[in-house]
DNA sequence: AACAAGACCTGCATGC
DNA sequence: TGCATGCAGGTCTTGT
């Protein structure tokens, strides 16, 4: 489900709700997630205020007062809900903050791929969530010249290398369909043959892609909601994403001779792209 | 080292 | 209607 923008509305929800509030109770469930909380998750975080929320390419980070932070990745399927605490349990709820302003923080994931960690004695940046994470794409160290030099050094697919989270941490599979197509670039041009000039058209792709889907609350694909159970609708804008035999988003060509948006598999995943804008 | 494929799960849409 | 199949926003592990 969640790429960058799914989880920055997702941080955005919650923030308001959770920041300077005390967590005083911690429900975890039996049924394991892709990496369950610790033992000792409960006795390290109940009691504690919550001092900060942020997020680190896909990953949500909340920071306690003893100085440990919780982070959590939602996978595929995962979603944070904000209830009152009479508010009656759902399948697949896996973990639950109970605050002391008498709200309940509610994790649910159906299919358990996502994470929660908490971490030990060494900082946030050594934790292994982060220790190999690449730049964020809103933050100073991404550039034209950092994703050009990035690039260059791989053989693979640029649509493939640009979902490698230890390059650009947050891209996820629809992101960068929509980033390469508002650039221009064929999924499966080699990434070390991108152009300066045209890692530089990426570069502005990839931050307005991600920009205008914040601003429309992300993208609700099945069963992706905000916390307050609302759906983002970024998805409307989509120009090729799942748009596969239609017209992209800015089509001027005869669909009917072109077959319209192409679909083929990368790496396991699904790639939609123009073949008449999208080159080689 | 870098890359592709498989595994991990449930739910949903599709086709028979 | 029921059943089988394939696919889904991600990441980690395994094998080449």
């Amino acid at each position: 489900m969640p790429e960058l923008p799914e989880v920055q509305t997702v941080l955005n929800g919650l923030s308001p709700a959770m920041s300077g509030s005390v967590i005083e109770a911690v429900m975890v469930g039996n049924q394991k997630l892709r990496a369950a909380p610790p033992p000792d998750f409960i006795s390290h975080v109940k009691g504690q205020r919550i001092v900060n929320l942020s997020r680190r390419g896909k990953y949500l980070v909340f920071i306690l007062e003893n100085g440990k932070a919780i982070i959590h990745h939602l996978g595929m399927s995962g979603s944070f809900r904000i209830s009152d605490t009479g508010g009656s349990a759902k399948l697949h709820d896996h973990l639950s903050y109970t605050l002391n302003t008498g709200k309940k923080i509610i994790y649910n994931d159906p299919r358990r791929f996502g994470m929660v960690y908490l971490t030990e004695g060494d900082g946030l940046n050594e934790h292994k969530a982060f220790i190999n994470m690449g730049p964020d794409p809103f933050s100073d160290d991404f550039t034209p010249d950092y994703l050009y030099e990035a690039l260059a050094k791989r053989q693979g697919p640029v649509k493939t290398v640009l979902l490698n989270q230890a390059l650009i941490a947050g891209l996820g599979n629809i992101y960068v369909c929509e980033a390469l197509y508002l650039a221009g670039i064929h999924p499966e041009k080699k990434a070390g043959k991108v152009t300066r000039k045209q890692a530089t058209s990426l570069y502005k792709a990839i931050l307005q892609v991600l920009e205008s889907a914040i601003k429309s609350g992300g993208s609700s694909l099945r069963d992706h909601k905000g916390v307050d159970g609302t759906m983002g609708y970024f998805q409307h804008a989509f120009n090729v994403y799942g748009k596969k035999g239609q017209a992209c988003g800015m089509c001027e060509c005869d669909v009917s001779k072109t077959g319209g948006v192409k679909l083929i598999r990368q790496a396991g995943r699904s790639t939609f792209f123009c073949g008449q804008k999208q080159r080689i």
